[in-house]
DNA sequence: TATGAATGAGCCTTCATTCAT
DNA sequence: GATGAATGAAGGCTCATTCAT
């Protein structure tokens, strides 16, 4: 009888509140009142404050891999695939203001984020640019002797930054204008010679 | 404000305090005992927890800067610079595990590191690094047609990860042996066809 | 209100839950529980927890008094009317040891036990020993210089005391081998030099 | 520096705020306006509300052991040992009304009085008048099969009941005038009939 | 200047009670 | 009558900041 939609209503006022004051100087109350219910009523759904952002992340983060892995499953080689995963990445959060916000600033926090319970969460997204870097690099797109841990922290440690300075910046452009920048730069960076 | 060096001590200890428990997690009175003082005493040198923080951030950065700047002017071309410059990054950090802690991961949050008061600091490392790659333009290592500022935050953004995993991974490796790999696939990613 | 059983049953759940936690650390719906009802059926039955408190004392007081009543009076004279009442306070508490843990040490608190609601019963328990000491005095068992109302609270006192030492002693021994050693010293105090 | 007399202050306020609602029913900021200080301060010298209860009990328990365990040393053998006990008893609870009521209503609760923290300090007003007793059997004052045990638990409880029962009726008369009584009816239950 | 005891605003969480189903 | 999700008041405790010494 419990209402099953209720978490994902929740996690969504949390994005919108979180985006707003950040998670420290955002009140449970807040949530509550974001989310249109009262704040025990939080508390019939998480167990703490704390489990609204892990499960926010979480959720949220999962969603988004199995978004990409699908998405980029249709194009036809790496090359394609590492293009469209960057139009992807800049495009979830161009389309997802609050959560942009959320994920780029607010949820760096500490032991929250790439530590503890997100954790698995990144690495599966970490892991799908290795997998696809490592095609690329079967069919001899990609340069056999690239470091892949480093390559796949580079590209989304670009792409992390580049979201992050949109974001600060008010998001004043089209983040998805620098797209394809980022993909000619990287794939350049990372391919064979002779392609 | 007699003391000159009460500052220093303070937000040295602030540094290995943050690094062990966070910002939030951190108080006030910890961060005097780590420095052998009153908690009073600190309210003499700072305004307020925040400022800490802030001043931090902003003093080492600027350090950082300078120090980036002098070490690299010393090379012969743009190139080397980056070279350089990559592997400074990560040395400073290598040498520094609590000002690594405290800058790849606690001081992520909300509004206080690139937003805000740091924001300054920050931007002066950008324009560095920019103006490295705008000196290889002008001698035509780099190509002419680079989005130099989108290229900035990728190099940035990309050893900035490095870091981040290095620090969360418990710096189990050594950060330095990925400087070199780090500069090769940018460089080959920037540069000029010819080159 | 259509089962008349329901209050019994929600009673007994209290005893077993406050024997258990104490009455401030359980909560309306641990009553519920183990009674296998929900928590809102609770309030068809009565107003507020306290009440349930207040009930469950009144009525199982009740039944005391009316039990140690009636088996009291088949004995022949105060002495043994007295011996009997010890051994039946002792022996109801033996055989109950939740309602004893609830009576014993939960009960005690405040504005609940003796004062307020309960304390008619309470009263009549006092009366009940007090008939009895007046009937030893009547048949010159008892001396008639006794103050009835100081040896009353007394007898009561001191079988309440190795009632509760016995509780929290978690009933290591028999509570009813103290009785007669109980009688025993309280008659010789109470009773005429002659006897 | 921190001011040694602020524990008793905080107890002695703490006494007339649980005597006047009870300990539940009594706020920590409650017990800081009676003391007339911000409720902060209480937990410079207590961890938690349930330590200020614990520590009230355990500390005017101690003190109340160990005046009576001095006056009555200079009593001449068991029985007037006894009798001065019982005066003592009811003199402490007469002259300290607030105390009286914390102790006889507000402290019966659950795990916080005989059990846990307490129990020693009871242990030791128990021990105290067995070692009467006993000494009273030594002297053939009091007859040698008195079971010790039990005869300590009905004194105590005996004085408790009266204690209770004078607190419970508001006050209304004076305890000390049950004293003898009190002393009269016990002794004469348990002394040698000889004597 | 340095101290650290004192302050009190602030917030997460609990849980008795209500009420729509 | 029975349910249990929802409510929201209440309060223990923390800790940044102040200030008398």
């Amino acid at each position: 009888m419990r209402d099953p939609d209720k978490p994902r209503q929740i996690i969504d006022a949390a994005i919108r509140v979180f985006a707003r004051a950040g998670y420290y100087h955002s009140r449970v109350s807040d949530i509550a009142r974001e989310a249109g219910i009262a704040s025990g009523t939080i508390y019939l759904y998480f167990k703490t404050k704390d489990e609204i952002l892990v499960t926010l992340f979480r959720e949220k983060m999962a969603d988004w891999v199995d978004h990409v892995r699908r998405e980029i499953s249709a194009e036809p080689d790496a090359v394609a695939k590492i293009r469209r995963l960057v139009r992807l990445h800049f495009t979830v959060l161009e389309r997802n203001p609050d959560l942009a916000e959320v994920v780029q600033v607010e949820l760096r926090q500490g032991h929250k984020f790439f530590r503890g319970a997100s954790a698995h969460e990144v690495s599966a997204y970490f892991a799908l640019i290795a997998s696809v870097l490592e095609e690329g690099i079967e069919a001899r797109q990609i340069r056999e002797d690239l470091p892949v841990k480093v390559a796949t922290k580079m590209l989304f440690g670009a792409m992390d930054q580049l979201a992050t300075s949109w974001v600060l910046g008010k998001r004043a452009y089209r983040l998805t204008d620098a797209a394809d920048a980022v993909a000619v730069i990287f794939l350049k960076g990372v391919c064979a010679d002779d392609v």
